[in-house]
RNA sequence: CGCGGGGUGGAGCAGCCCGGUAGCUCGUUGGGCUCAUAACCCAAAGGUCGCUGGUUCAAAUCCAGCCCACGCAA
């Protein structure tokens, strides 16, 4: 989970009071009530836990107030908090934010960062206001986000990079001086929903890779195929060179480097021969083909997209996303 | 008792409804073709059809119970 190097962080470097984290929700096969990871961080460390169903009722602000904090650190708690309860503690509260501000404020900035194609990200620390992710900014660090490198992955070196941060912003709280954010530049990174997973193949590959690797490991990037919804976990843009709409899978691909231009480009969606990568068939986009590497099917694990194919049986030509 | 699919040679799957010869795409091994190959051709090895019990002349297939791993929930 994201906050817990930045909580392992803050219990070797300051005096933590209580943690206040989200209530155990029922999660996973059979429906057990499962309190999160940093509650359970926490316990173990002794430490009184508070887990309010919303922060917003009254009473929790006076609560707060009442155990004496000097600064309240705000990580991925999703829920948007009233002023009450941000100034509680003496010097309010900081927010550990996974984006560059005023880029990608919001619920899920990592993840919009990788689907709009971004090289960079990072991580900064803001004093907390009333506004969703518009305070002013204390510290922050880039990072650069590698060409195929998942959100889920991102996520988890920005969370050791968050935790650094916030660190350090602490140490140097007494000097630093807030920045005001320029707000005419702010983009919006809101809370994934299913329905973002849904790979529009007239879209170019490239764009289609990104959406996949912003999709992994939540919701997933899917689409239709005619044997059920299939999820796409990691691909590969590749040059479209091969792609014609009735070119054979594999086998008779006479030379890759011989195949004559098809006279129609395959309609985007369309299971195509690639001449690349021993004949494995790719799916056509609006600009260039997109080249699956691990998929998974409907309840069943994830494979590598050869592995699939051999007993998916689709042939060439097949259209995908058309449900 | 949250819901839902699965367990079939080494991998991914079909066959199950409608019981009757173990199938497909690969992989592996051997041989062939070729300048060559991840291509093509031929051949071979490899399976207690998750387990137990039941029904039946006959069970991968129908019934019951159990075990195992998986998907969904934001």
């Amino acid at each position: 989970m994201f906050a817990l190097p930045t909580l392992g962080a803050l219990l070797r470097a300051h005096e933590v009071v209580a943690v206040v984290t989200q209530p155990d929700r029922p999660a996973h096969r059979g429906q057990h009530l499962t309190p999160s990871p940093v509650k359970v961080r926490a316990e173990r460390a002794g430490l009184p836990v508070l887990q309010p169903l919303r922060l917003r009722e009254p009473g929790w602000a006076d609560r707060l107030r009442a155990l004496g904090a000097d600064v309240a650190v705000v990580i991925a708690f999703g829920q948007i908090l009233p002023v009450d309860v941000l100034a509680a503690p003496a010097r309010g509260s900081i927010n550990v934010h996974a984006s560059l501000l005023p880029r990608y404020r919001g619920a899920a900035p990592i993840a919009w960062a990788i689907m709009r194609g971004e090289t960079t990200t990072g991580i900064t620390t803001m004093q907390m206001d009333a506004g969703m992710d518009t305070g002013d900014m204390l510290l922050a660090r880039a990072t650069p986000i590698g060409s195929e490198e998942t959100a889920g992955e991102l996520s988890d070196r920005l969370a050791a990079l968050g935790a650094d941060v916030l660190i350090e912003t602490l140490a140097t709280l007494d000097t630093l001086a807030p920045t005001p954010q320029r707000h005419e530049e702010a983009t919006l990174a809101p809370r994934l929903i299913k329905a973002h997973g849904a790979l529009d193949w007239s879209q170019p590959a490239t764009a289609l890779a990104n959406a996949i690797r912003g999709c992994n490991p939540w919701p997933g990037a899917h689409t239709a195929t005619p044997r059920g919804m299939l999820t796409i976990w990691r691909a590969r843009a590749v040059t479209a060179r091969a792609c014609a709409p009735d070119a054979p899978i594999a086998g008779t691909v006479a030379s890759r480097d011989t195949l004559p231009s098809p006279a129609t480009p395959a309609a985007p969606g369309t299971l195509v021969a690639t001449g690349q990568a021993g004949g494995v068939p790719a799916i056509a986009t609006g600009d260039g083909a997109l080249l699956p590497l691990e998929v998974q099917a409907e309840n069943r694990r994830a494979v590598s997209w050869e592995e699939y194919l051999r007993g998916a049986r689709l042939a060439a030509g097949t259209r995908l996303g058309t449900s």
